[in-house]
DNA sequence: GCGGATCAC
DNA sequence: TATGGTGATCCGC
């Protein structure tokens, strides 16, 4: 029904596929009068002819067929009598009116362009350029290069098309971890509590901390944040608001650098959230905003004009979270970053792509070996194991199993995903395969009984300094009854990696006090240092003796 | 429980 | 010279 994209002659200007070029530029900072039809344009002439191209146009015609069927039902509902439905909804409506927590006050903490501030700061010569972080794909750019059209996510040898004389700069991550540390050390002055979502956000929970001292949010934000510029030499965005939904949003209001904050009464709220265009709320992204739109929804006050549908069309949980949208509803609780315990752990490589069994076998091995490293470092084993193989058309495959028992060495994931991986290749002769990714989940501990013990003694020394020490808690966050719904788990899926270790490292600098022992076999991981050591009483007592004066030394120096 | 999709960064 | 990686959740079966 839709105008098929399906043949590559004459994509319209004005069809979805075209605008998805364009990208986040359509909704970014930096972005304001760049030319995106000739973004659009650079991007469809390199790309028109590659096989990435194909399947994302394979995709973009399913999902037309998706919102094509929407609006049929919809059509069909507006024949019908929907009195029933608007009824429900308008009930929904009140009950989260009457359950909206106005009280606290949440900050968004964003570093804008983190990657490229970064490397600015310690490269004097990127001053007037315009460049690029990353590999063959933008991770991040400056606003030189935002100019152009560059932009995160776009392939960079077409990224250079756009902007000849574009700098590349390949990434230092550790560099911008250190970074992130810094960053929440300063954070941990007003909320212990702080969650970190990603590698370059943060929220916090600053109203104890102005109750206690009697400043206003404003304040205490203006003083975060020179905190942080202090420190780091970087420059933040904050949003101050009555949830994270909101902080959010406010924060980006005023990027790259300043504040903004969002008073917490309802109309206020309402009447910043009524023109916004749904794409721009966390939780709704490129598929859902296109389904959305297709419906008549395209701003926040569109959902409660089309809300005798909503229930219909997307089902009970996305139903209520748009509602949740239209209301400027959302998290008010923090789940500290210091008490999140991962629930997988997964590689995945993209490699050059090949049909050859023994280098598939051989990628595949290496991947394995990353896994068991990582559950190493975790001190966990996983009973559900997943694997993924892509084709070079960029079709992917995974299957999921639930093994009898946990395992954790390269060498039991590597016999477990092997069969997959061989039948899948063999189900599409000669077509090469060009990534290969292994998760496991349903993690459990390797050390129950020590753990809790660990557990118990963490506790017993962890009066003064709970954050440092929680990590290793096995804490069940049972979450208030119907308070967690889908907004909120939209919104806290991403988790940074390794920050345990940046947090350690930062509290203390040079805590070490005994070499992680090379033996890696049979090993516990310390409560305090978060290292690994040997599973040996006598050693670990030694051990932990060593480390909890010495966190006490830390602490008061 | 499984497989595919979506979303965020 | 050519499209990433990690983690989480949801839906439909």
């Amino acid at each position: 029904m839709a105008a098929s994209t399906g043949s590559n002659q004459a994509i319209k200007p004005d069809s979805n596929l075209f605008k998805s070029f364009v990208g986040v530029a359509a909704i970014k900072k930096g972005y304001e009068g760049v030319d995106r039809d000739k973004i659009a344009r650079t991007v469809y002439e390199a790309s028109k002819d590659s096989l990435y191209f194909n399947h994302q146009q394979k995709r973009d015609e399913a999902l037309t067929e998706k919102c094509n069927a929407l609006m049929e039902r919809k059509r069909l509902l507006e024949e019908s009598d929907t009195t029933s439905q608007l009824f429900h909804a308008d009930k929904v409506v009140a009950r989260l009116k009457n359950n909206r927590d106005l009280s606290q006050s949440i900050v968004h903490i964003d570093c804008d362009a983190f990657y490229a501030s970064v490397e600015q700061r310690d490269r004097p010569d990127l001053k007037d350029v315009p460049f690029a972080v990353g590999d063959t794909v933008v991770a991040a750019c400056n606003y030189i290069a935002r100019k152009t059209g560059c932009r995160a996510g776009m392939v960079i040898a077409v990224a250079k098309k756009m902007c000849p004389n574009l700098k590349i700069v390949k990434p230092n991550h550790d560099r911008y971890r250190e970074v992130m540390a810094q960053i929440c050390k300063a954070m941990q002055k007003y909320d212990p509590g702080y969650e970190i979502c990603g590698t370059d956000e943060a929220y916090l929970n600053i109203t104890k901390y102005c109750k206690e001292f009697d400043i206003k949010p404003w304040d205490v934000v203006e003083s975060l944040r020179k905190d942080i510029r202090h420190e780091t030499g970087i420059a933040v965005a904050a949003g101050i608001a009555a949830n994270t939904q909101l902080a959010k949003i406010s924060s980006t209001f005023i990027k790259p650098d300043g504040q903004y904050q969002l008073p917490s009464e309802p109309d206020i709220m309402m009447a910043f959230i009524k023109d916004l265009p749904v794409r721009k709320v966390t939780g709704v992204g490129h598929t859902l905003d296109r389904q959305l739109a297709s419906i008549g929804v395209a701003t926040c006050d569109d959902i409660f004009s089309q809300r005798q549908f909503l229930r219909d069309l997307f089902g009970d949980r996305l139903f209520e979270f748009l509602l949740e949208v239209y209301l400027g509803c959302g998290r008010t609780e923090l789940q500290a970053t210091l008490d999140q315990q991962k629930k997988s752990a997964s590689i995945e490589r993209t490699f050059k792509e090949t049909s050859a069994p023994d280098i598939v076998e051989r990628n595949l091995r290496t991947v394995c070996e990353h896994v068991e490293a990582k559950l190493k470092e975790l001190n966990r084993a996983g009973q559900t194991l997943t694997v993924k193989v892509k084709m070079n058309d960029f079709e992917s495959y995974s299957k999921q199993t639930k093994l009898p028992k946990a395992i954790s060495s390269a060498r039991d994931i590597f016999q477990h995903s092997l069969p997959f991986v061989k039948a899948t290749l063999a189900s599409k002769p000669h077509q090469p395969c060009r990534l290969l990714g292994v998760r496991l989940t349903q993690l459990v501990s390797k050390n129950y009984t020590l753990n809790a013990a660990f557990q118990r003694m963490a506790d017993k020394s962890t009066h003064s300094k709970p954050d440092s020490l929680s990590g290793a808690k096995e804490k069940q966050l049972s979450s208030p009854a119907g308070k967690r719904k889908l907004g909120d788990n939209l919104d806290s899926r991403a988790l940074s990696p390794r920050k345990k270790k940046s947090n350690l490292a930062l509290e203390n600098p040079e805590v070490n006090p005994l070499e992680p022992p090379r033996c890696p076999d049979e090993m516990v991981r310390c409560p305090i240092c978060d290292r690994d050591q040997p599973l040996d009483n006598v050693t670990f007592n030694q051990h932990l003796d060593i480390c909890l004066s010495s966190s006490e030394i830390q602490k008061y120096s």
